[in-house]
DNA sequence: ATACATTATGTGTATCTACATATATTTGCA
DNA sequence: TGCAAATATATGTAGATACACATAATGTAT
């Protein structure tokens, strides 16, 4: 649906003020849907991401400031993030012997576990992208890219 | 920046996989440039999207169903969105004589004058889109509608 | 070795958010 | 009319978020 519809505004002052605000209500829109996919894994959306980040690492750790910097949402309290998913066992913080300020994280087989699960239900989720085409999709990244300057 | 060095993360699945985490990142961008504009004036993201819903509406009411289906994030909690808004005096609330459980709600004047101040700012926030051509942000707004489906 | 800056992470706090549920009112229909 | 369903808004709550600040360890220049 044209986002003049979905948001009753029949126009903008501007492409760009247009755009900003396209972007937020579809920014929006796909965290919903992640957030929906997640909820019966008791998982936020930062949470899983971090356990993806820390998934592709295999089993070597990695620091706190490493995972952020990987992150889609960089602004997020990590410290507590990670601290959530040690008390629900799924990774494992040790202190680092070289530098001991830094805190260094693994995912655990249950971690892992969870992150295959959760898996499985991204045909559901992809279901709801299938409107582009792939060559469509690609224009869009490489629009996404440049947006951001 | 390419949204792999972003998040520095090599490779996606596939383009659509891509496509989720650089749309999550790119809003995620924009609504933190936003956030940061708003700051001075006290204001949060959404509360300046009810308080501009309600310029457009001049000096007539509108319920906070309406408002809610106007609103770039319609998961907002619009009732104490307003609270807030009634609390900083920026907007006053009524009860619909027709429909007794509706409430009505305007902005005043020192409402309207705080929209015009952050408006002052745009500049310094449109200067962050600069780097998409006017055909390019029509383009990418077409393509987030169409990815919507 | 000392002191100052920097880095890495953690914590305190107020506020915001999402979701479930509650309250009040209106609507529709037997 | 009377009563269940629908509608509009509000509230309770646990948890998440943003930001300022705190703590601890390390780097670096003298």
């Amino acid at each position: 649906m044209e986002i003049e519809k979905e948001i009753k505004q029949e126009k903008f002052k501007d492409e760009i003020h247009k755009l900003m605000i396209n972007q937020l209500f579809t920014g929006k829109w796909i965290t919903n849907l992640i957030t929906k996919q997640l909820k019966p894994f008791g998982l936020t959306n930062q949470q899983y991401n971090v356990l993806r980040i820390l998934r592709g690492q295999g089993n070597s750790y990695i620091s706190v400031n490493a995972i952020s910097d990987r992150m889609i949402d960089k602004m997020s309290n990590v410290s507590r993030l990670i601290d959530k998913l040690v008390d629900k066992k799924l990774v494992e913080r040790k202190v680092n012997k070289e530098d001991r300020r830094q805190a260094d994280i693994v995912i655990n087989q249950k971690g892992l576990d969870l992150v295959k699960a959760v898996e499985k239900t991204e045909d559901a989720l992809k279901a709801n992208f299938n409107s582009l085409s792939e060559e469509e999709a690609k224009q869009l990244n490489n629009l996404l890219d440049k947006l951001r300057g």
